[in-house]
DNA sequence: TTTTACAAGTTGCACTTGCGTCTTTTTTTA
DNA sequence: TAAAAAAAGACGCAAGTGCAACTTGTAAAA
């Protein structure tokens, strides 16, 4: 992950957090992040630790959002993740710097230089982001598992000519991402594998079409 | 919408288009917009007309990704829609704004103080739209049509007093946009009306939960 | 007005999927 | 190394959903 302070000197970032007034907090291993302040514009970069990103379902369900480590960025501005139903949880000891979004976007800034560097920062780790997410969507938008399956193979394939790849995670994680049941998606897989489209060796999955 | 413009004179942005090296170009009607250059990394801006990003299935079906209005901003390094597998058509006289993206990151233009004030707008721009996006795959992350409904209500009615809504389009289009087949969407309303938990009169929507 | 087109709404059926439960395998922790 | 925990894998069943085909309503075009 790039860092947003990226091509800045030590001195220009204390200068940075000067000029934005930035706030820093730490919290503990499961201590929740901000609870009071979630509903603010904020822009919110973690320093240090790990922390993770848990909504809660109105009947009571926690689903994982997103995994959060060092030089990640989130807020309600950024990702929009973090709302009402949502907790932030350190998952070890986490120094978390807390911007408000309306300063961020105040002209005056614009005059620094540093302060420009930064911005282009965080609108290029934004941006990685948002591909990141809109590849998703175009995976949740399919109906059917078998579809959902072969999009993500798609997007992960992307030209490789050896056709295979590793997995980046669990197949139960790989099941949360595409939105299906677990078992449901085994069940998908095996069909995959009878009808000789992939080939699966644990993580690693070769594809046999195209 | 917001347009990535804003705060600058006329004198700026000719500035602007001068030190990005941008291009731009004009499209018929049903005319591809950037048919050959789709794989660079690239910003682009609609500065007058309507255009519709297409999603092209490997089966052959077309689903409609997104419409394009003036000072609409997308792009590779924007929303990732426009890949490989995407048409963007110009569905009347359409003018478009291109900039290479690393063109638009190169520290140099960080001197230029038109330049700061038009990443920042990009910035803001982005942000609204991956909140947006973010808002969506909430709902799509569900696997029933009756917690995607849900969700939607929950994110339409935000503590709306009056707990009404005017739905923002079409019932059909809500059915794409929520992910599932539309008559199944029928019926559910259905069921969430025979429980007593909606009233719906046209695309007027009433929560009677809460 | 009549015609045409499209959104809204309904129904039956087949198939997919979610879910619970179980066994086996692998990984982590003590 | 043993014990515990988590992941991988399988399966039956009921519920939910997609799909096709149809009717009704509504708004735009001839």
């Amino acid at each position: 992950m790039r860092s947003p302070f990226e091509d800045l000197t030590k001195l220009q970032i204390n200068k940075l957090f000067d000029l934005l007034s930035v706030h820093q907090y730490k919290y503990h291993r499961n201590e929740e992040i901000l609870p009071t302040i979630k509903n603010e514009n904020i822009v919110c970069i973690i320093l240090e630790g790990y922390a993770q990103i848990i909504y809660m379902e109105y009947n009571g369900d926690e689903i994982l959002m997103e995994n959060l480590y060092k030089n990640d960025v989130f807020g309600t501005n950024i990702s929009g993740t973090n709302n009402d139903n949502c907790e932030i949880i350190a998952r070890e000891e986490t120094k978390v710097l807390v911007i408000d979004y309306d300063n961020l976007l105040n002209p005056k800034n614009l005059n620094h230089n540093y302060f420009n560097i930064f911005l282009k920062n965080l609108f290029d780790i934004t941006n990685t982001k948002f591909k990141e997410t809109n590849k998703r969507i175009r995976i949740l938008e399919k109906k059917q598992i078998r579809d959902r399956l072969l999009e993500f193979f798609e997007i992960e394939y992307v030209g490789n000519p050896l056709k295979t790849f590793q997995l980046p995670f669990s197949l139960k994680e790989l099941a949360d991402y595409i939105g299906v049941n677990r078992s449901a998606m085994f069940r998908e897989l095996r069909h995959l594998k009878d009808d000789k489209l992939i080939e699966v060796k644990g993580r690693k999955i070769k594809l046999l079409y195209k």
